[in-house]
DNA sequence: TTGTAGGCGTTATCAG
DNA sequence: CTGATAACGCCTACAA
């Protein structure tokens, strides 16, 4: 447990000394509240950017200010989807005064966990969690802790606090209810291995529900490896046995399709004539693609915004509805054969 | 300027009242040092777990303890170079016992400068910064609060601190090279407006050197538009001039080239018996795709984990190389014609 | 093994 | 308009 010593800083008594003014005078000054007379204000100011002086956030969060802190916790910076659900979330917390961090957990309920008993050690404004299952004690400190909890990309019925996402099982349910309807029937899923990610598990019990619906097979399913999704979506496919070949591949990410697709092609299977691909999320990528990834949008920006705002209404004493759900919406493509 | 109330929360205080001893006794039990009896150790403990009591980590800072915390500050969440170098080095702090928080910057210095301006207020033990451009205060600001910073993804002769990074214009001469030897004499380069990202302007220069060393056009630049990289490649290659076609065209990172590959192809265009297509970084992408691209790999994961490994080393108060230039290599790829 | 005093840097409060 | 004092919650150092 290494510790690193402490460097000396300007405080802002040395502020006051250098000044000739009490400490409660630079105090005042630098805050910009009233009080101080222009004259001083303006020279306390000039000075103490001259001798470099930064406040520190420890006293001043100790001395009763709340951090103005919100923590974001989500699994992993290799899924696409995450930077589209942060994006306009941070600009809206910037603008509102609040400054955002984040971490990322490998969706392991432990490492969750670690990190919000350190962040929550910090007294932060409000906390964001990715998907809504944590481990028991997560929900225990944030209920005892009353801060503010924002959980993201999946909705529960009982959420810490408030959620916006989407639901995970009912899009996989059209999404395989659509392909049915096309006539496949023996569906393949790559995604993560079960148990990992929850909404992965979820969008399989939907697709899954639908075949079993229209007496197609059961979805073979194959654990895709982490790291670049376009690598997993292409490992996982190699790790489907061809010898009783599906008719459909389901992809947990339009990326990890787009990878599966090119090792179909590569292993001599002609898209979608001998084999359909589906993906889910409508990522960007598929607008550059001469022939478009079927697939289910998420509304990624729009569940970050609307996020970003409830939590804000909460920090403001409104209360937001508890449980937003937003929704999906099927997109054609053209990786599966036509009606 | 929103203010959220502070929550009443368990304080040392209360768990020592509750359990009958002194402060002092609940604070050197939490933290498991010595001088409390196993009896009276557990009994705190345990007792402190069930009032859910999480000690400030504000409070502990300003009694002199340092924040073991590290903040990294990077451009954006959508390039994919930067989950690359970030993956090693987080574990790393994490395994070393620093906990480290991210942020990012969009490119814009003063974002830099007023995140760093917050996060050295926590008074943290390291500070991590993409590229080695900065503004001047904040450089200043870094020297005076000597707290150990590190540069990576760039290199120069004048680091803040430490470096850890490729040469950018070295990587697009070389490049240059490579395919101008090919017989490629009108390049045209897609990638960040000029004076946007430091990194795209030194590789546009390197490029633009070689063709020049073999008498060939000086590169047509074309700015890519923010968000998702294969978007931008795409909407980058639509606004190259095809009256003047270029032979072959450079792009900021292989994810753009592949987006611009497809617009290329969509314009009509084979690849590369009529225009070659070359990106930067050897992206995971490439290596699912049949016809690989012509690329730079640029040693992404190495810099996370030397960069990790050095400021570790400065921490422990080791003194680490100041500069450490990683190389590239040449991939040949695909989307090139033959020599 | 346990407890007491003092201080970390800031702000709220009240006095001048 | 300005300054003195007492918190905020914890830890070091010393005393019992």
């Amino acid at each position: 447990m290494p510790r690193t010593r402490s460097v000396n800083r300007t405080s802002i008594q040395d502020v006051a000394a250098a000044g000739g003014v009490s400490l409660m005078t630079v105090s005042r000054s630098l805050r910009g509240v009233d009080g101080v007379s222009e004259a001083t204000r303006s020279r306390i100011v000039a000075l103490a950017a001259e001798m470099n002086y930064v406040p520190s956030s420890s006293a001043r969060a100790l001395s009763g200010l709340n951090a103005n802190l919100i923590g974001i916790s989500f699994p992993t910076l290799f899924n696409d989807v995450f930077p589209d659900i942060l994006e306009g979330m941070r600009r809206i917390f910037d603008e509102a005064g609040y400054s955002s961090v984040m971490d990322t957990t490998d969706y392991d309920r432990m490492r969750e966990l670690a990190w919000a008993d350190r962040f929550l050690s910090w007294r932060p404004a409000a906390v964001i969690l990715t998907g809504v299952d944590h481990d028991d004690r997560l929900r225990r400190r944030l209920t005892a802790s009353a801060v503010p909890t924002l959980e993201i990309w999946d909705v529960t019925q009982t959420p810490i606090d408030i959620c916006v996402g989407i639901d995970h099982r009912a899009g996989g349910l059209e999404l395989g209810r659509r392909i049915a309807a096309l006539g496949y029937r023996r569906p393949a899923y790559v995604g993560a291995p079960a148990g990992l990610d929850p909404r992965a598990d979820q969008r399989f019990d939907g697709v899954a529900e639908a075949f079993r619906d229209v007496g197609g097979t059961a979805p073979t399913r194959v654990a895709g490896v982490g790291g670049n999704s376009f690598v997993v979506g292409a490992e996982g496919f190699g790790r489907i046995d061809l010898r009783t070949p599906p008719d459909v591949v389901f992809f947990l990410t339009d990326n990890m399709a787009f990878g599966g697709m090119m090792a179909a092609q590569k292993a001599g299977l002609r898209v979608p004539e001998d084999i359909g691909i589906v993906g889910f999320n409508g990522l960007d990528l598929t607008t550059v693609l001469p022939r478009p990834i079927t697939t289910m949008t998420s509304p990624r920006r729009q569940i970050g915004l609307t996020g970003a705002r409830h939590l804000l209404a909460r920090l403001h004493g409104v209360s937001p509805p508890k449980i937003t759900r937003l929704p999906c919406e099927f997109v054609p493509g053209s990786t599966v054969r036509a009606q």
